[in-house]
DNA sequence: AGTGAAATCCTTTATTC
DNA sequence: GAATAAAGGATTTCACT
């Protein structure tokens, strides 16, 4: 990994839809040179994909929330995500070490919405939890440094 | 906010690099119908920008954690994301109801760049600190429902 | 809001170094 | 690996509906 692949990274981090052209003119390549670069970055799995940056406030759903939950019977299998993947509100999903297992990041509506949702989640994973209310999100997956 | 404006959000959340022909042949209208409403949901703030994703795995930077801040001096002013965003580690920032009054979201790439990243942050902040360790990311950031 | 067409610009591949 | 060139597509604007 070197530096004009780092370069390149970090510009399609903070700018998804840059053409070649321009990642040529920024790294002092040529198009077809940056061209070969990204589809390498991309075939490796470096570059996972590309996503639009959706403001989901205003989309409808401003409530923002961690839930981390901890599994009641302790003999069950450890397949949480994959009982969870089904919940669209659940944007993320991550195993934790520490007094709970899982930690989720959802998005609902309203506060009544929050506590179906988390009917849900109880019931599809059989979990107590415990939930944080996001007040305001000062920054959010930052591209790269 | 209607069908066909959620659709592209839905298509570009999913595949951001997708173009205006395609997300054409996609919503059933013309690439220029398609472009025009792309512009519009970009100006008005519901596409906030385009974004590659990065395995940070594969660049460098395995370990993941979420660390919680409690302030130590109640009267200091409230401006911990301004202290923070020095930092380059802290990839999201969340201002949070509960115990601690914020949560951060980090990478490094190992547990002593992870002490390191800790002190910066009380010496930073003037805050307790307490840290939840990622042993796995089963999803993160999933486009739209 | 949407279509179709035209000009411009970008992407992609082949060739060469 | 990188540059250049050329063909095939995509983007963008505009006139019309």
């Amino acid at each position: 990994m070197e530096t004009t692949d780092r370069l390149i990274l970090s510009l399609l981090a903070a700018e998804g839809r840059m053409s070649f052209t321009d990642l040529g003119k920024a790294t002092g390549l040529s198009t077809s040179a940056v061209h070969q670069r990204v589809k390498r970055l991309e075939s490796k799995g470096l570059i996972r994909g590309y996503a639009a940056l959706i403001d989901h406030e205003q989309l409808g759903r401003p409530l923002t929330a961690f839930i981390s939950i901890t599994p009641i019977d302790p003999a069950q299998p450890d397949d949480y995500p994959e009982r969870l993947v089904e919940i669209p509100e659940i944007e993320s999903c991550w195993s934790v070490a520490g007094e709970e297992s899982y930690i989720l990041k959802i998005r609902v509506a309203t506060p009544s919405d929050l506590e179906n949702l988390l009917a849900r989640v109880r019931a599809a994973a059989n979990v107590s939890t415990r939930t944080t209310i996001v007040l305001s999100t000062a920054y959010e997956n930052r591209p790269l440094d």
